[in-house]
DNA sequence: GCATAAATAGAAATGATTTCTTTTTACATG
DNA sequence: CATGTAAAAAGAAATCATTTCTATTTATGC
């Protein structure tokens, strides 16, 4: 396993640093996902001197290269997993309970649901289904997609 | 359009201050979303004395009771959306760059997308689709559920 | 070994959101 | 119309996740 995070970040040209691949293992190891403070807790174990500051940095740069997941909690914490699907976009149902993260295969929002329920037993009580983009007048118009 | 806000609140056991009136009102008039901060300038032009705590607690009262709908953005930053498509749930596609909001009929995820581009003529950047809830086990164990 | 760009520490700032206490207000009731 | 009461609001302050900044350290290619 090691190996493998090491031949990821070396695709990604990012530096093989300890605390770069603690933070991995660390992910790796859990089952759940984890908020960035507790896996700054986890590394402070490890290493005397390691900042937030850092745990966060690496956790953005990961995340968007696609290496780890980020969950979007209801509390509006961001929350982060090592998803062994890989780095294909795909859905996932979390328990916010026990931090479970299970895989989501493409199918009707409604039939979805169902699916999870079946699948893991549990029970769903909110989803977040929302896409962002730009609308056709933005594509196209003179501002031609400016965020807001 | 006043008279159904006063019905509306007046069924859901909200008191129909002026302020709360006022921020139903702002919100029904724009045609995308708004932030919070965006609402209570608005309303600090017609009232004087306005806090940003009473936006705040409004917006939450009155979207927890479905009035009104919530927009996570990808700034992870909370808005507000007068959704005209009443308390049904249902899920929202919203530009990012005028803010315009669209309502999305229930259909197969990647359909979805498809569709909205038919409809809107627009390009999605990112799409969130997380179910939350409790996995089977949380739900039989023991601690039945205790959200952690 | 050395140069260099990336990575980090540590402190401080940021900024959305919430909490707290006191005062005001809507409205049901008489 | 007066009034008691619980909801609502003001205003100030706190919270707290996240980001920024500058100086220092480190991984890696040559």
């Amino acid at each position: 396993m090691k190996q493998g995070i090491n031949a990821i970040l070396k695709e990604l040209g990012l530096k093989e640093t300890p605390k770069r691949l603690a933070l991995l293992e660390v992910l790796a190891e859990e089952p759940g996902f984890l908020s960035p403070e507790e896996i700054w807790r986890s590394l402070k174990v490890r290493f005397a001197t390691i900042g937030l500051p850092t745990v966060y940095r690496n956790l953005e740069d990961l995340a968007n290269r696609g290496v780890i997941s980020t969950v979007i909690h209801p509390n509006r914490q961001l929350y982060y997993y090592f998803c062994t699907e890989g780095t294909g976009h795909h859905h996932h149902f979390i328990c916010t309970s026990c931090r479970k993260v299970e895989d989501i295969p493409e199918c009707t929002v409604a039939a979805m649901a169902g699916d999870i329920v079946t699948r893991a037993g549990g029970k769903i009580t909110s989803h977040i289904v929302q896409f962002n983009g730009l609308c056709g007048d933005c594509l196209t118009g003179p501002d031609g997609g400016m965020e807001v």
